[in-house]
DNA sequence: AACCAGAGCAACCGCCCTCTT
DNA sequence: GAAGAGGGCGGTTGCTCTGGT
């Protein structure tokens, strides 16, 4: 395809705006909108192209355009969503009213990504550059702060997964039916079971004994076998196949890394999901593939699933699908990355890998190192054993309560949450 | 006061996707 | 279905500002 770049006409002007350019575009735009943009510049009398015109507008002119210093909310924000997203930018803009992409792009490049570097955290990956942070020779307190510091980072992209989870199990509950979702995650020769059919309250996570189950969808996991292969296991009880996912989820059980903190998604997925064909057909970007509806129709199709409520399953292990689902408590039956990474990351925080916040049942209540325990013994997570300080769990949860305020004042066409 | 280096940021470039024809 | 137009997006560039010497 490809086309020849809009500004190459002789005599179009280029570089900085000056005030008089800028007052054309602006009278012009609020006078009869923006129109076509390539059309723009000659009615508004303008010698720029009209991607100029559009950057211009978009990136200065636009009167919702808040400018001048980040708050330290935004910040956080930015890299919360930063550790989920990557460089979506523009995403990300979608949940800081009034700020640009390109305003929080340069932000992200001037001052967060360098901020992140002198705390010892890799801005690309949200993890600590020295791995051994998390291990458990990191006595020196150069070790126990970066640990700190990178499970604020860390708890700060669990919640941002989880709201993906949440808002992506939304979208499916249109969709599909009534059978309970239960889940099994091989942990270190243990199964930990979420049954969120027979909870109402929390992240609930048993150990169980080893089974075996059968699954009509094996093939899709097979295809995400393939692509992580590391060792997880994922049972479904609603049939009888044991599931190997060597998805990202199961980096959470053994290395302790964890998804998209390490990875894009989109990166990730593009770049070596194998499960890239479906039945021949392209599974979506993963720009679009956040709606998780296109992809439970893509595994239904490449699956030949005529009957959604049996054929699939889904892993929801965000709190509020966990907790009561009231008549509701039908598991969407797809297999969704990012469920499954939320899924790894409360995983993570269950195995108590640092002062890690985890979700309880209610979401605006969210405990340092609570989990719920379905009587079977919840594991390092809940023991306090590595919860914060009173204080710092407070701040925490108000930290918490205004980011998820955002995230869920978060316009609706947002493409992510 | 002059010079230099680094930081900050507006704007550009080019790729990619979607929509239209 | 193919091709082109329009626009969005992320990466990069280069100018300006600021602080240090």
């Amino acid at each position: 395809m490809g086309r020849s770049p809009c500004c190459d006409k002789v005599g179009l002007k280029k570089g900085p705006w000056t005030p008089e350019e800028d007052q054309k575009l602006l009278s012009y735009i609020q006078e009869y909108g923006h129109g076509s943009w390539r059309a723009l510049p000659a009615k508004a009398g303008l010698q720029r192209c009209g991607k100029s015109c559009r950057l211009r507008w978009t990136n200065y002119l636009r009167p919702d355009i808040k400018r001048g210093k980040f708050s330290l909310q935004e910040e956080q924000t930015i890299i919360q969503l930063h550790a989920l997203l990557g460089n979506r930018w523009s995403a990300i803009a979608n949940h800081l009213p009034k700020r640009t992409d390109n305003e929080i792009k340069n932000y992200w490049n001037t001052h967060l990504k360098k901020r992140l570097t002198k705390m010892g955290i890799d801005p690309v990956t949200h993890k600590p550059k020295h791995h051994d942070a998390y291990g458990s020779g990191s006595g020196h307190a150069k070790d126990a702060a970066n640990l700190s510091h990178m499970a604020q980072w860390e708890s700060a992209r669990l919640e941002a997964e989880a709201r993906l989870v949440r808002e992506s199990k939304q979208l499916i509950m249109t969709t599909t039916n009534n059978h309970p979702l239960q889940l099994q995650l091989q942990h270190h020769h243990q199964l930990v079971n979420i049954n969120p059919s027979t909870q109402t309250h929390g992240v609930v996570m048993t150990k169980a004994a080893a089974t075996t189950s059968s699954l009509p969808c094996l093939d899709v996991l097979k295809a995400w076998q393939g692509a992580w292969s590391s060792k997880p296991i994922i049972r479904d009880n609603c049939s009888s196949n044991t599931i190997v996912s060597g998805m990202n989820m199961m980096m959470a059980m053994d290395d302790l890394e964890s998804p998209t903190s390490t990875l894009n998604f989109p990166a990730v997925y593009n770049a070596t999901y194998p499960m890239q064909s479906l039945n021949g057909k392209q599974l979506p970007q993963f720009k679009e593939e956040l709606d998780s509806t296109m992809v439970l129709q893509e595994i239904h199709a490449y699956n030949g699933c005529t009957d959604e409520s049996t054929t699939t399953n889904a892993w929801f292990a965000e709190d509020s699908l966990i907790r009561s689902n009231g008549g509701n408590d039908g598991s969407s039956n797809v297999i969704l990355p990012a469920a499954a990474a939320a899924l790894s990351n409360i995983m993570e925080g269950f195995c108590g890998t640092a002062d890690m916040l985890v979700y309880n049942s209610d979401e605006q209540n969210i405990a340092a190192g609570e989990i719920s325990d379905n009587g079977g013994g919840g594991g390092g997570g809940g023991d306090g054993s590595c919860g914060r300080s009173g204080s710092n769990v407070e701040e925490s949860r108000s930290y918490w309560d205004s980011i998820l305020n955002l995230v869920n004042a978060s316009p609706s066409g947002s493409p992510v949450f």
